[in-house]
DNA sequence: TCCCTAAATGTTAGCGCTCACATTCACTGT
DNA sequence: ACAGTGAATGTGAGCGCTAACATTTAGGGA
């Protein structure tokens, strides 16, 4: 006369496994957990009794006792940007590789409250360890209290010294670098630059391997034009630039820029490559189709993805790390040339 | 002699709030919780006993007892698309803002396997809904059998017959109506299509709509071509269009397909839109730039990532859906004009 | 033969929370 | 003065699992 009559919502638990397959719950969880000790048929029986009652572990319940959530948060920019998405995507395959849950929140801003908010949504969840992709200034510095609470990976392109922050990234100095040697050796002389927002650790970095490059070849730096990563500011620089008199290079801070310039270039009668080449960052889709094709640097956001979940992996778990950034690779197209002799 | 002296590595409870606060468990817990019945100098000594001891509820015991994770799934495609990024990004911000942890999964195939594969991932977590960021007839067919289990919304512009599979999306159809009706009053009398891949959902809308808008017109439609989603397919179309003799207009089911059209038509000397006008479809960042800039079909990504959570929301609490698809825009830009007299 | 050991399995005690219910207390109306 | 009320708070049980420990069983050496 007890309850034991009722229609049962509830979904089986471990005990009514065990019951099932005539042993004790704690076997069912040997079994589930793949401990040693567990005589194959017995194994058997408990494998069976789990597919004919359709039973699936209580992650809560799992995760009340052993502490761990199992899950890792991924904060990203709120917007659809190639390089972001193509990393998280990136990112969850790895960690569901790994055996981890990946929860996910938008920034809204990047005050140091937006991030705020992320982090202790977060750590509201009990994810175990947290991955940033949003390479901004003020993301970092906000982000820099926290690290010493939960294992914190963030894509930078420049090390957080001294913290436990650490970060991962696309060699971005170098792909810079790249793309203005690859200008330099067509015989430009002057190299402008139109550079992503400042407050983007990856921007200026780009902003550094250009003037890197510049410097090693004895060129002085030319025009650099702040921008944020926009097509429609590419093409607002472009039409000054055609106005005030184009340079016969341009290393643009990524591809969308990189398309507003070549759309103001076409219009204003400048020809790419012949009167001013013009060099991109990231290889977005298309690229390859622009007019003319862009000449580009390409980062493999597949391998960021994969290497930031490996390092956030091995802080969790205190191994040692290996934060090498991943080298990016120029692709010359139909963007750039040598310039009319 | 006990073990009370100990450091104490774990994080404090519920109990050892109410130890400071002088009050018992529940009391915190209807402090949280935001019951009635609490007085307000009581709640003040709980809140305060909470931000000493920088308590955090532990959603594990929490989600336990309740048997509510507090999570909804969300399955998107392996790839780094606009469209889905831009409606991930949305429904997130809605999750979030509606109480709603976001988990997620990307896709391996459109195989039922992969499809299988992502929603058992998720039941095994426990999610109370899923929402499904991949619009394919393959994935709508694996993901029937689940609907029945738990509350499931997947992007596609036809509604899944009879069951519990519930949908929402972008009005495809109109759209790409509005992309033939715009060329048919430009006067075009043949309108070629350059159609997605058929086995997703909305590659077929927009074949419908157009073919619907042209039977409207009493127009007979012209050649359907097929193809993905790539700029590089596009331009290979092209290519052939431009061998074989360009029609004066052309419908590309996206606007990457687009990019690849211009980029042969520049290259094979087929003026847009003198000899031949193009629309793509999505309004992707950058479109505006293209080289002539694409009247395109504009999707609000965001509207329909909101649409689709509150869709989710209301059939995990039995509320009245509304699945009214969201009407698309047309974008007129450069790319489309009367052809030649 | 018996004991010892290791493999295989069972038993018990929580993890930290919410729910259902019990209790206390200050009022009110009669 | 007293039961009756509702607000405010407390008590106890148990969600489903794992960890630690206890027990049983089988096999091998003296």
């Amino acid at each position: 006369m007890t309850t034991e009559y009722d229609a049962r919502p509830r979904p089986p638990a471990m005990s009514d496994v065990a019951r099932v397959a005539g042993v004790s719950h704690q076997t069912v969880s040997r079994v589930l957990n793949a401990h040693t000790s567990v005589r194959p048929e017995t194994r058997a029986r408990v494998l069976e009794a789990i597919a004919e009652l359709g039973y699936r572990r209580n992650i809560a319940a799992r995760a009340l006792v052993t502490r761990r959530s199992g899950t890792i948060g991924v904060v990203t920019v709120g917007l659809p940007y190639f390089g972001p998405s193509s990393t998280l995507i990136a990112v969850e395959e790895a960690a569901r590789a790994a055996g981890y849950f990946v929860s996910i929140a938008t920034l809204a801003g990047t005050d140091a409250s937006s991030v705020d908010k992320a982090v202790e949504y977060f750590l509201g969840q009990a994810v175990e360890g947290i991955i940033v992709i949003a390479p901004q200034d003020d993301v970092r510095d906000a982000l820099v209290p926290f690290a010493s609470q939960i294992p914190l990976v963030m894509i930078a392109s420049e090390p957080s010294p001294g913290f436990s922050l650490h970060t991962m990234s696309v060699d971005q100095e170098l792909g810079a670098r790249l793309a203005t040697r690859h200008l330099l050796d067509l015989g430009h002389r002057e190299v402008v630059h139109v550079a992503g927002p400042l407050d983007w650790i990856d921007a200026r970095a780009r902003v550094a391997g250009w003037r890197a490059e510049l410097a090693v070849a004895g060129v002085a730096p030319g025009a650099q034009i702040a921008a944020d990563w926009s097509a429609e500011r590419g093409y607002a620089v472009g039409r000054s630039l055609v106005r005030e008199g184009a340079p016969t290079a341009v290393f643009a801070a990524n591809d969308q820029l990189a398309l507003g310039l070549l759309h103001a270039f076409a219009e204003g009668g400048v020809a790419v490559p012949q009167d001013v080449s013009v060099v991109g960052f990231d290889d977005i889709g298309g690229a390859a189709h622009f007019h003319p094709p862009l000449t580009t640097v390409r980062q493999e956001f597949a391998d960021l993805g994969r290497r930031c979940l490996e390092l956030l992996v091995a802080a969790m778990e205190g191994l040692p790390l290996d934060p090498t950034p991943i080298p990016p690779r120029l692709v010359v197209r139909a963007s750039t040339g040598p310039g009319r002799a």
